[in-house]
DNA sequence: GAAAACAAAAGTGTATACAGTTTCCGGCGC
DNA sequence: GCGCCGGAAACTGTATACACTTTTGTTTTC
């Protein structure tokens, strides 16, 4: 099995609606995409199935597909999921820091810090979320760095904290200090700051309005 | 979209898969499945695709679908990601836990005890997963208790532990230990024999071996 | 003028068709 | 006897067809 064109949509769709082209409770018509990627529905239907399973789209029967809308009580729950899995991976990482895993966060961070600096919105949220599933990897469990990077995906889908270019230096900042402390394995500071870390994110949190529907061609283009 | 006959297919796919009548390795044939439903190929495809999102079956391209044979390492991946969640998990609950919720968590371990009494294999394997499932939906995280679902899944699909009856009541055993602390509101408690507890499960790991691939028909009749 | 009713258009859900690949098997050379 | 080649059967990957549902827009009725 597997198709490549399926997870190309897949991934354009996911980028497409954690960096807000496509707002929460946009239709998703199957043969719009369709015509868009120049595949038939059968590849279009196979990338939306993926995507509801990540819960970034939800599938009404006989109705189609939509961007998801999540509540913020849905929200709460996925970022206290993080906080369990995190604060406890941030434990685990400072008592097995090397020091070229150490190096390799901060290669990720001074990454993160020119596009904080250069104002490169869409660059900057990947690398603020892709800084946790980094930890995970450096760790050599991949089972746990897929785990959140479905969780960030979600997260990136409900909050619009990345929108400012303060909040995300505010987000850069306090992954400096945990590596900081992952460095020195001070791994109770590591969890204790990955904790505040995650609720700063949390508390940016805004409520979900009733969003535009979007027009896909335009916000693919 | 959506359609409830696919889940169907789903749903007994992995229970086959979970209860080992469906062994690591087996060809997942589409036509076969497909008159076996009495579906078309396309609904088998997709709940083939839903399975490999779930780890439990692996595609291969122009080859086809396979139970999924995770590695040892893989294994090991999985049940620290669970240690990380669960030990979390119990202090939340410990510390948050009502007369009701204990009542629910003691009911749930009566009616694994009854399952373990009565050597029913497949309701005690189930019953013994869902007692940790049932911990995330009593404290309101639905987010949890679905990824713990998967994850689990994963684990019955690794483990052969439960096949002994007496590794299931050692089981059902620490669940009766971890409920006195949970509702002793002891999250220290329960958090450690939560730890020992997916300890012990993982510590019943068996090598992945190469397992004969099983008619389909038969498993799932 | 507003609401209900109906018809047409658009869209989803499932099955089927067809092209391309893999697998299986018999025959051939060595 | 062993391995290699070739063709048929089986299977996967994608597109398309068709039935059925939802949506939309228009007309009718009060």
């Amino acid at each position: 099995m597997e198709s490549s064109s399926t997870t190309a949509i897949v991934h354009a769709l996911t980028r497409a609606i954690t960096e807000h082209r496509l707002l929460p409770g946009s239709k998703l018509a199957e043969q719009k995409l369709a015509d868009h990627f120049g595949v038939s529905r059968t590849l279009v239907r196979q990338a939306l199935l993926q995507l509801s399973q990540h819960q970034l789209v939800t599938l009404e029967p006989a109705r189609g597909a939509f961007v998801a809308a999540p509540s913020v009580d849905e929200a709460r729950q996925v970022f206290a999921v993080r906080r369990m899995l995190e604060c406890e991976m941030a434990r685990a990482f400072a008592a097995q820091v090397t020091p070229a895993m150490a190096r390799a966060l901060r290669e990720h961070v001074a990454q993160e810090k020119r596009a904080v600096e250069q104002d490169d919105a869409s660059g900057r949220t990947e690398l603020l979320g892709d800084f946790h599933v980094r930890m995970a990897e450096l760790m050599g469990n991949q089972v746990l760095a897929q785990m959140l990077g479905q969780l960030i995906s979600r997260c990136a889908l409900i909050t619009l904290m990345y929108q400012s270019s303060q909040d995300a230096g505010h987000s850069h900042d306090e992954h400096v200090q945990i590596v900081r402390a992952l460095a020195a394995r001070d791994g109770e500071l590591a969890a204790r700051l990955m904790g505040e870390h995650l609720s700063h994110v949390e508390a940016h949190l805004t409520a979900t309005r009733s969003y535009p529907t979007n027009d896909i061609t335009q916000a693919l283009a």
